[in-house]
DNA sequence: AGCCAGGTAATCC
DNA sequence: GGATTACATGGC
């Protein structure tokens, strides 16, 4: 796997429009997430890749005065549209219109929201997945060990991504639908040690290719997702809650459903309809948001792809150009 | 060894 | 409709 070299485009400055506090830092990086290596992290810059069409583009993020400075690096022609797109996409992948104070109010009147409010207080869903990638995601957490999604990650996007450097940093970046339709299930299964997900997710490219994530913005999405082999109720509702930016919808599988039945019930789990009803009726319309800042605050303290120090950016950029050998 | 993971679809009644 | 089961793989 060859290292594509980026080089600086563009620079956009993007303003935090949304009401209230904005945490640039727990908005683009989620202590609950896991490695990717698709972005990076340090106290006060991040790193991230994006697909634009045939584009790849690697952004560099830092915050000041209330707008988000985007640093676009790519490998081709950079037109006019790949900056609009990019605006776009950014905007929206970190809720920078969005406001806040409908769920604050609600969260307020929650004592077990006392803490994970104070300790987020601005916090946006993030999603620089759009809904393809976001699919494949939930596709590889299903019914797995966080360490085999981690795995199963490294391999697609190793084998069949791409691996870059912007900027000092080295990131991998996602294939796109019609990369993927290249791929076929036996590789998927054989070399990318996939399991039973090869052949469902053989089948996304197909949808995705015919469904643009820019498309994909009426009613009935969750439905719509359920026509894809493999995407079930909590698939869907991860894509409608992440990359449609749905705050009423969450995926509910059993490492949130434990986090949230200690939360809502002090119990070690619940039952998932119990939980369901819980959530929407102290945050009605916001049960998504309040999810988000539930699961996050757990993992606040024992982040599980820790902050980077700035020193030891070298290393980080090593072992991704190792592991793609 | 067996059980269980950040589920889903097929098949049963 | 709701309940039950197979599905790949790997870590504990």
């Amino acid at each position: 796997m060859t290292l594509l070299h980026l080089d600086h485009a563009d620079t956009l400055q993007l303003p935090v429009t949304g009401d209230g506090p904005f945490d640039i830092l727990h908005t683009l990086w989620k202590p609950s997430h896991y490695a990717t290596g698709l972005e990076a992290h340090t106290p006060g810059t991040s790193w991230r890749t994006f697909r634009v069409g045939d584009l790849t583009t690697g952004v560099r993020l830092r915050y000041e005065d209330r707008t988000v400075i985007a640093d676009i690096h790519t490998n081709g022609d950079y037109k006019p549209h790949h900056r609009e797109h990019l605006k776009k996409r950014l905007n929206a992948s970190y809720g920078l219109a969005e406001d806040t104070a409908a769920f604050t109010v609600l969260a307020e009147q929650v004592p077990a929201m006392r803490e994970p409010l104070a300790a987020f207080a601005g916090m946006r869903q993030s999603c620089p997945e759009d809904h393809f990638e976001i699919a494949v995601i939930a596709l590889l957490l299903q019914n797995t060990t966080i360490s085999r999604t981690t795995t199963m990650t490294r391999n697609l996007l190793t084998h069949h991504g791409q691996l870059v450097h912007f900027d000092g940093i080295t990131l991998r970046a996602w294939f796109s639908p019609a990369e993927l339709a290249k791929v076929s299930a036996d590789t998927l299964k054989e070399r990318d040690r996939l399991g039973y997900r090869a052949k469902t997710l053989a089948e996304f490219p197909a949808f995705f290719i015919q469904h643009r994530s820019e498309d994909l913005r009426h009613e009935n999405l969750v439905e719509v997702f359920q026509e894809i082999k493999g995407v079930g109720p909590y698939t869907a509702a991860v894509m409608n809650s992440h990359a449609s930016r749905d705050p009423s919808a969450f995926g509910l599988d059993v490492w949130n459903r434990k986090i949230l039945a200690r939360r809502l019930f002090d119990a070690p789990d619940a039952d998932a309809t119990a939980i369901t009803r819980r959530m929407n009726d102290l945050f009605p319309g916001h049960a998504g948001t309040a999810a988000l800042y539930f699961v996050e605050h757990e993992y606040l303290n024992a982040p599980v792809a820790p902050l980077l120090d700035p020193d030891s950016i070298g290393a980080w950029n090593s072992a991704l150009e190792n592991t793609a050998a």
